[in-house]
RNA sequence: GGUGAGGUGGCCGAGUAGGUCGAAGGCGCUCGCCUGCUAAGCGAGUAGAGGUAAUCCCUCUCGAGGGUUCGAAUCCCUCCCUCACCGCCA
């Protein structure tokens, strides 16, 4: 959410913001209901701080035993007048709220204006995408083939974009949780969380999932409850409602969470494999950051993210996202994409955004700089640490074999109990 | 789910026959004084939000929302949460 401060002030720069990102807003509409806001709530309150006045005297002529029936009939009127106008400044305050909350992030300077995916700027790129002597397979046909991926099981359970693991391959699944958790904890410095996997309202609408993405979340029925679409939700509201200590930032923050996403508007989008689930496992990485730091810890979190591809030997590429590809809460995003050699092409495994205090506002986080300012908003930063499900179905199609075994990176052996290659083993189950 | 108790400032804790209470007192914290050092002691300060260019000023906030009243932390209604006991349960 924006500072309705900063819009009166610099509207141009919203209207241009949202030009860039390709957003349509009725900016001047809002403008004028703000100016009448202030007009009523200006009138409100000098006849409360009248009220307040003649009721400190009517008690005072109470206690000399005079009769204050001439005040009482005037407060009367002026309190009806009161009740009246703050129907319409809440009414205006409410309208306010609603349409604040549906203006996207300013982006940052820096990052490239453009229209969509195309515009997007490449940044670097690590690792030699592997040369086969054979035709490398989709993850999904390998899965498939080894039984680890059981595709018609999970659309039986559940529906389509559901898949169930199986045997060695859940096994893998694990050991990438494990093996990222333990990174970011032990190596990147980050504290490790286990948040609930629902989370209500507020939540949601502090990370800004809420009010504009409802169709993308799945709602518990009897209850203001919500499944968490990423990790980001419950970790960048863990400290929602709270003014921060002095000295407490940086914070940092990663869990392993499963992830719930409808997917609704994506119909026809990678219909086979793993790419697009409606469940999927996530490490999430979310930092909490003083303003004037933010964008050295954006940088040092994609490094966070990268570091997790290049011990797995997965070849990807760091994009940066242009104005009109980025998400509604980012200020600067940078895509980490991975080589998937059976699609021959990049896909999206992470996705780092410093949020600066848009997240922050909606959630009401902040922190004091010292024990004598005033407090201020934090930053809030995420990025994925990475896509679990992703980065398996990365390892089966860049470590398969031309007899469709496929070999475990070495980093993970040990999470896999000493087991270094997943090959078909001919049983059914 | 049932019954009972309770939700006040960073924390503890006063405050109900409605009136000058944003709120006593204590702790903590900040600054100063004092003091070989530390502890103790003394003094001052110490919530958040909004309106305004702004110190001042004004308005709002005693779990949330509504009501009664000239006026509510204090009275009434609804809801939420916490704690205790019971029931159920991984």
């Amino acid at each position: 959410m924006l500072d309705l401060r900063f819009i009166r002030k610099d509207p141009e720069r919203v209207r241009l913001a949202l030009k860039n990102r390709g957003y349509s807003f009725p900016l001047d509409d809002l403008l004028k209901k703000d100016e009448e806001w202030r007009a009523v709530l200006v009138q409100v309150q000098s006849l409360k701080e009248r009220r307040n006045e003649v009721s400190k005297e009517i008690a005072v002529m109470k206690a000399k035993g005079e009769d204050p029936s001439e005040l009482l009939a005037e407060m009367r009127d002026v309190s009806d007048k009161i009740k009246e106008l703050e129907k319409r400044v809440s009414t205006l305050e409410e309208e306010l709220r609603e349409m604040l909350a549906l203006i996207p992030n300013i982006p940052h300077e820096s990052v490239p204006v453009g229209a969509g995916e195309e515009d997007n700027v490449e940044v670097r790129r690590w690792g030699e995408p592997r040369k086969f002597d054979f035709e490398p397979k989709p993850h999904w046909e390998i899965g498939e083939m080894l039984d680890i991926l059981d595709f018609e099981r999970g659309t039986k359970l559940a529906e389509s974009r559901f898949t169930v693991i199986k045997g060695l391959g859940a096994r893998l699944e694990r050991a990438l949780i494990n093996f990222m958790l333990d990174l970011h904890t032990t190596e990147h410095g980050y504290k490790e969380i286990f948040p609930p996997f629902l989370v209500n309202s507020k939540a949601m609408f502090g990370t800004g999932q809420l009010p504009k993405f409802e169709q993308e979340l799945y709602r518990c029925r009897d209850d203001d409850l919500y499944l968490i679409p990423t990790a980001e939700v419950p970790l960048t509201n863990l400290f929602m409602d709270e003014i921060l200590p002095p000295g407490s930032l940086p914070i940092y923050v990663t869990a392993y969470t499963a992830c719930f996403r409808r997917e609704a508007g994506s119909y026809g989008k990678d219909i086979r494999g793993i790419i697009r689930q409606h469940q999927f496992n996530k490490v999430e990485l979310v930092k909490f950051s003083e303003p004037e730091t933010s964008y050295e810890e954006l940088e040092k979190m994609v490094r966070d993210a990268e570091e997790v591809l290049r011990r797995l030997g997965l070849p990807y590429r760091v994009v940066l996202l242009c104005t009109g590809d980025m998400g509604f809460t980012s200020a600067k995003t940078y895509d980490i994409e991975v080589w998937m050699p059976g699609q021959g092409r990049y896909r999206e495994i992470s996705s780092c955004s410093n949020c600066e205090e848009f997240q922050a506002r909606r959630a009401n986080i902040r922190y004091k700089p010292s024990a004598a300012e005033k407090p201020r908003y934090v930053h809030t930063l995420n990025g994925s640490g990475v896509a679990v499900g992703r980065t398996l179905a990365a390892i089966l199609e860049n470590y398969q074999q031309e007899d469709g075994s496929v070999i475990i990176p070495e980093v993970l052996v040990p999470y896999m109990g000493g087991i270094r290659v997943i090959a078909p083993s001919g049983s059914m189950g």
